[in-house]
DNA sequence: TTAAGTGCAAAGGCTTTGCAGCATA
DNA sequence: TATGCTGCAAAGCCTTTGCACTTAA
């Protein structure tokens, strides 16, 4: 695995990330280093990207067919809530996944590198605006 | 939502889904269907899938940017083991993962719809493989 | 008969890549 | 200087769509 050259865009880009709250997408973060670096491209942003990734720098989410998010690794593993309404994703810890990963290891002698947890549904708001309409 | 007609070519498509072990993407499932029946379409394989997934007949799997698969729903909720080295993809199910949905209800007011879990790793034989080489 | 399904080919969106130029160690 | 990064544009891949024809109720 090659580490590659710290650059100014690559600085940049890593900057967005950290600052991004939510999850963003290639495109979302191709737009918010446009404004701050009006000569960076969208291919320079899919292979920081892809850096990210192999370095471990960042998680990549698949949330449907056409969107694919990213978002800097956390210290610890995170899950994700989201919504089906309004598109909103949170996120949240819990040790019981912990459980279940060695629960799959003691069974199949698989040696787990990462758990992706999405729950899928409708969030509070969205629920009361479905009983309203 | 549409039940739409019983047509051969969706009966051919689901009886596909349903003998197939794993999990197919569109172009797995549409080799498979024009062995069978050599006039069928990629387009018809993707508006069929479209299809059973509104009508809940089969969930949609994003495992990574470019692949995704389909399986027929089971009876129960379960989830995905997926190797990294050879790319099998095994389920498990596991009361747990309730545990985690109802945390999240009294903790948020989300109502969870449907709870995605993929466990990536290496599988033991690949685990193995690694050592040895 | 008539609404719905289908094949074909074209278009669409996202992502990757080849290559020449540029920047960094 | 040499290696690696970058922009640009083109190509790639998977998926969707428009339209005319066909099929099933």
């Amino acid at each position: 695995m090659k580490a590659g050259l710290v650059t100014t865009h690559r600085q940049l880009l890593l900057d967005i990330l950290r600052e991004a709250k939510g999850h963003l997408d290639a495109k979302q973060l191709f737009q918010e280093a446009v404004k701050r670096d009006h000569r960076i491209s969208l291919a320079t942003v899919y292979r920081t990207l892809r850096l990210f990734k192999e370095l471990g720098l960042v998680d990549e989410m698949h949330l449907d067919k056409t969107r694919c998010s990213y978002e800097i690794r956390k210290s610890g593993e995170h899950y994700h809530v989201i919504c089906r309404g309004c598109g909103r994703v949170t996120e949240f810890k819990s040790p019981i996944v912990n459980q279940l990963v060695e629960e799959v290891r003691r069974r199949s002698g698989m040696t787990v590198v990462r758990a992706v947890l999405n729950l899928e549904g409708y969030c509070a708001k969205c629920n009361d605006k479905k009983k309203s309409s």
